[in-house]
DNA sequence: GGAAACAGACCGACCGGTCTGTCTGTCACG
DNA sequence: CGTGACAGACAGACCGGTCGGTCTGTTTCC
């Protein structure tokens, strides 16, 4: 494997586990098995690493979390496929983030210390949350949500609940929590369906 | 103002903004006034400093998030307050706690380095989540929760949107958001309601 | 042979923590 | 009332170690 591929990935590891400002230099070499040159030949400085590290994450995030959605139509279905991807693909894969969601890691650790790079791990929230509420818009539209459905709160609920399952999972070993907190939010989505469905 | 006191306050505040480990001592000697005799006069190491600081944030939760719950009776409604208290008077406290809760960015930069001091954090959730759960097994009792509500998913969702309104309150500066979650979380804690409330 | 890839010595800055010394307030004693 | 002994509070020099980053080699490949 190219060198800079598996410093990316070990960094990835590192990062999720023990965030940004906590890795040291030192960590990803020993982890990637090489040395300063080695990692300074491939990226100008740990910040550089960083950018390469968030790219890498954001590509690992789609392909776990937007697996399968196309080949749903409904919008809110959607909405519901991508959150039990989140709880059985994404937040499950410890092999490349045994440490949990790194995008949540990083938001927590750097938005008061380096606004640039937290600055970057926003933007993909704030994708994401537009993701969901033009989907719940469309879901209004198809009949799924009812016409007086807040999406705007709902998706603040759901992006909440799905940040919060995040830290449940850095925390407990055990997945049963996360699980619980996801059925929950499916089930919520459920009861804001049309009145019959109660 | 004892020196003592002084240093808790400031390093509360800049643990809640930079974290533990990014949070060096000659910050909480600028930060106090103080220099290093004056801090290690008063603590033997930077992580019994951690523990008294915890004990301080622990008091102020009490103070802020269980203000008025004596003075009501239905259980649910006690969580309702406590959670209207986390909104209104907890989260939007920047004097003490400018970068947010400080149980959560611990938890969250400490979990997978510091296991001793992770589970001083990761106690007071269980706390909470006991609490909460317990209150919401009244409300089966008292009538406000239908029979068949999973009091444990409920308060495992309670809880994550909680924790993820606070990580939006960290990376966010309007409270527009946060608003948002919790009041849909009081939402969905009124729809779980007997079903004549529809 | 020339350039890219890598190893590791080295740099100044900073880390948590120790240690010595000073300064001040409080006693006991004459 | 004066005064010397003492203790706690604090200041800051100093310690070994680690930080991110640079620079000089040496190896490898075309």
């Amino acid at each position: 494997m190219e060198l800079r591929q598996k410093i990316i990935q070990e960094a990835l590891r590192l990062f999720s586990l023990k965030g940004f400002l906590s890795t040291s230099i030192q960590d990803i070499l020993t982890a990637a098995n090489t040395s300063k040159g080695g990692l300074y030949n491939h990226f100008k400085s740990k910040e550089d690493l960083f950018f390469a590290v968030m790219a890498e994450a954001r590509k690992i995030w789609r392909e776990k979390n937007m697996a399968g959605l196309d080949q749903i139509e409904k919008p809110v279905a959607k909405v519901k496929k991508l959150m039990e991807n989140y709880r059985d693909l994404y937040l499950k894969d410890t092999a490349c983030l045994p440490g949990g969601c790194i995008f949540v890691t990083f938001s927590v650790e750097l938005d008061d210390q380096r606004p640039r790079l937290a600055q970057e791990v926003n933007t993909g929230f704030v994708g994401l949350k537009s993701l969901i509420q033009r989907l719940l818009e469309q879901g209004k539209r198809s009949g799924e949500l009812r016409e007086e459905t807040d999406t705007k709160a709902v998706t603040d609920m759901i992006f909440a609940g799905m940040l919060g399952a995040t830290i449940i999972h850095g925390m407990e070993k055990s997945p049963a929590n996360v699980d619980n907190t996801i059925n929950a939010l499916l089930d919520y989505l459920d009861r804001l369906g049309p009145l019959a469905a109660q």
